[in-house]
DNA sequence: TCTGGGGTCCTAGGACCC
DNA sequence: TCTGGGGTCCTAGGACCC
């Protein structure tokens, strides 16, 4: 198999943007954000600082850690320019995140030469253009790629030659495996496999009842260079919510309701701006303790109006609550819609088509709530998101992250 | 200053149907 | 009538990713 895909990684970020923007920081010890850690420069990192790090661990770590507020436009500005830089060569680019994306340049070797030569243009291009160091890693397939492309860091280019990769996996560890989180890797460890030769080694059969069918079978699949994922240039979301950490809130109805009222428009507008809706609400309460319940509701038609999926979500956290009485602090709520659907007029239809027991009292009004909420985010395509809402939600102005950070957060919905 | 925010996928049990 | 098997959907929880 020739090796043609490309994973293209931007080093430290945001932490690399900051550095860029302001001199003053280049090779110091920075991180992007300050109660949570949202990115280490390779300074702050050698002293054992990483992303979702608690500021105060970081800074136990590492005294004269610089932090910086976030840029939070430069970062979109530059993520989406270095991946512009790898559409100039194919259109075959899957986006990951931010500042990540999967290329295959098989279509284009005769305009640009060979996939390494490609990478490594691609490479010179974004450090002379953006002045920003990405890592790439170029083999046959998407994980054999990733891997190489961590291998690479930082600001490097690893080739998996075809013929070469089972030499090229063998020591390396199976945490540098897509899947292989803290969970997984203690468990291998245990049956005393640490290496990702060790695990393509391991008859499938052990790791499916060591890990469940699928994950099993995955991890056999990918620790033997079985790979045929291709690359996806268009998804549709399956789902779109939002979340608030709370601190230590008490869990009564004047904390309660504001707050989903509020992670509700935030959902329900993103939802609406691609004129899709989903059928199924999921909240998330999280208690002092950092437990966390989940309770969900299927409905027959997708819905898109705030104030209905707010007192669906309100009423699934009453239920949460009420099952586990003794907990009288919360420290995060979320809400989630999924099974979404892009029928946009559906929830006109809504109040005949529900049986009794999802005939809510708000569904009858489901079509001028849609209404009223359309006319409101086209106000606020015009003047701004805080221009207008709902007062409830204007009064929950207490962030902790801004609003900027979580947009950058925010995967496209699609469509 | 006791740990952010937005996602995907899988599992297991129960309800329900054939 | 009893027992068994298979499939789909929903719910709650978890692991993992960026």
């Amino acid at each position: 198999m020739p090796a043609t895909i490309l994973h293209a990684d931007l080093d430290a970020f945001y932490a690399s943007v900051e550095q860029l923007l302001n001199p003053d920081l280049r090779g110091k010890p920075i991180a992007v954000g300050g109660g949570v850690v949202l990115a280490a420069s390779y300074e702050a990192k050698a002293f054992g600082v990483h992303g979702g790090m608690s500021g105060r661990k970081a800074r136990e770590l590492c005294p004269q850690l610089i932090f910086t507020g976030g840029n939070f436009a430069e970062y979109q500005r530059l993520g989406d320019a270095a991946i512009a830089v790898l559409h100039d060569y194919t259109p075959a680019v899957e986006r990951i995140s931010i500042d990540e994306a999967f290329a295959d340049v098989a279509g284009c070797t005769h305009l640009f030469g060979s996939p390494e030569t490609i990478a490594a243009t691609i490479r010179r291009r974004v450090r002379d253009e953006l002045g920003l160091p990405i890592s790439v890693g170029v083999a046959g397939t998407k994980h054999l790629a990733k891997i190489a492309s961590q291998v690479a860091k930082p600001d490097g280019l690893v080739h998996v030659a075809p013929g070469t990769e089972m030499d090229f996996l063998r020591d390396l560890p199976v945490g540098l495996m897509w899947g292989v989180g803290p969970v997984t890797e203690r468990k291998l460890k245990e049956e005393g496999i640490e290496t990702i030769g060790q695990l393509a080694a391991t008859p499938g059969r052990s790791l499916r009842g060591l890990l469940g069918d699928a994950a099993g079978d995955k991890l056999a699949d990918l620790a033997s260079n079985r790979d045929s994922r291709k690359i996806v240039t268009h998804k549709r979301a399956r789902s779109a919510g939002a979340q608030s950490a709370l601190g230590h809130k008490p869990a009564t109805q004047a904390t309660i309701k504001p707050t989903l009222r509020h992670l509700a428009d935030r959902v329900t507008s993103r939802l609406r701006a691609k004129a899709l809706a989903g059928r199924t609400i999921t909240i998330r309460v999280r208690f002092a303790d950092m437990r966390a319940v989940t309770r969900s509701m299927t409905l027959d038609a997708p819905i898109s109006a705030t104030v209905m999926v707010a007192e669906i979500a309100e009423e699934l956290v009453r239920a949460a609550l009420a099952d586990h009485p003794r907990e009288r602090f919360i420290s995060l709520l979320a809400v989630s819609v999924s099974h979404i659907d892009d029928q946009p007029h559906i929830q006109l239809e809504l109040p005949l088509g529900l049986p009794d027991e999802k005939r809510r009292p708000g569904a009858r009004q489901g079509a001028a709530r849609w209404s009223a909420d359309r006319a409101m985010d086209k106000a606020r395509d015009r003047f701004g998101r805080d221009s207008i809402g709902y007062a409830v939600t204007q009064l929950e102005k207490r962030k902790s992250v801004p609003d900027a950070f979580r947009e950058l957060a925010e995967k496209d919905l699609g469509r």
